[in-house]
RNA sequence: GGUCCUGUGGCCGAGUGGCUAGGCAAAGCUCUGCAAAAGCUUCUACAGCGGUUCGAAUCCGCUCGGGACCU
């Protein structure tokens, strides 16, 4: 398996790291020397409706460089970790045509991990049964989901996260499409790539990106952000906007809390979403870490 | 000067003699499909001093701090 990394000779640098540290230009500036394209991988960016409060790269950089899966889909599409890994393991292959090398960046771990381990291919779900599901459990909470589980699927109820009605809902909805449990369709079995990943993580003290997501945050609003709000307002309840500063700007505009309020809510959530992604990448020891403030595009590409 | 109200953990906020409210924030963490999501763990406060009581955040007194009204 080593032999055929080297052989292959085709690699991927993704460019890991907290929300605001500066991912964009670093890969931006990467795939300059390295005269190639760039995958994204975040969640968020793939929105074509959600530019601002998503941090898209600017126009000037989208002309720079070429980007993919940046503003590819609609808020009112259904995108997750297994749709990324075949979008991005498809476009990688395609890119490699071209290319030796190619770069990834984004903030979005898991869907990191589909691309570089593979994610297990699960059932397509109807959409009435997950809405059903989801309309019980508004109904009847937590103890119903946990009751249903605990009988129909001994077997993932004694794995499961049982307080995480997320969890236990799409336990349930495999169960009901399939009558199978969830847990015959994991694997969780590492895909072999026929590329070389390097992983390159980005890294600063939280108080220094603390200042940045704050300054951020009013440059997003000074750009316009309430606007960008009040033009998905009709999508607020899907998936693609449960979504750092759409929330609770929504919240604003329902009059439920001050603008001052929303935006430093938006501070605080966007900090703590810093911190959930710095314990997630901290964990992968491949991830290989660069001090965000100095230029290292010459010690990562050796 | 007088009368009355009030003081709960970083913040908000219930409790009103005995049994650690809760929420937010913070810190740590989990993670095979909503992942900028969802969930878990930790953080035992009652302004101070004295008194009553088997027992006080809860009753009484004084002190200090807030607030309202009166002359």
């Amino acid at each position: 398996m080593q032999n055929l990394k080297k052989i292959s000779a085709k690699k991927i640098f993704i460019i890991v790291g907290p929300t605001a540290i500066g991912k964009t230009s670093f890969a931006i500036q990467l795939a300059q020397s390295l005269s190639t394209e760039i995958i994204s991988a975040d969640s968020r960016q793939c929105f074509k409706e959600l530019a601002i409060g998503v941090a898209r790269p600017s126009i000037e950089e989208l002309n720079t460089i070429p980007h993919h899966f940046i503003a590819t889909n609609s808020v009112t599409e259904d995108i997750n970790a297994g749709y990324f890994e075949k979008y991005a393991i498809e476009k990688a292959h395609q890119l490699f045509q071209e290319h030796d090398s190619l770069v990834m960046v984004g903030g979005t771990g898991l869907y990191i991990k589909a691309f570089c381990e593979g994610i297990d291919p699960m059932p397509i779900i109807p959409p009435e049964i997950r809405a059903t599901i989801i309309q019980e459990f508004n109904a009847k909470g937590l103890i119903w989901l946990q009751t249903e589980l605990k009988h129909k699927d001994p077997a993932f109820w004694s794995v499961a996260e049982q307080q995480n009605p997320q969890r236990l809902m799409r336990a349930l909805e495999i169960l009901l499409a399939t009558g199978q449990s969830i847990t015959v369709f994991r694997s969780a079995q590492k895909k072999q790539r026929d590329f070389e990943i390097i992983k390159i993580g980005l890294e600063m003290p939280l108080d220094q990106l603390t200042t940045r997501i704050n300054q951020r945050v009013d440059q997003m609003m000074e750009a316009g952000l309430l606007d960008e709000v009040r033009s998905v307002m009709l999508f607020r309840e899907r998936p693609s906007l449960q979504t750092v500063g759409y929330k609770e700007l929504f919240e604003y505009i329902d009059g439920k809390i001050s603008l001052a309020e929303a935006i430093q809510q938006i501070k605080v959530h966007t900090r703590q979403y810093a911190k959930r992604q710095m314990t997630w990448f901290k964990k992968d020891a491949e991830i290989k870490w660069y001090d965000a403030m100095k230029p290292t595009i010459s010690d990562v590409i050796q």
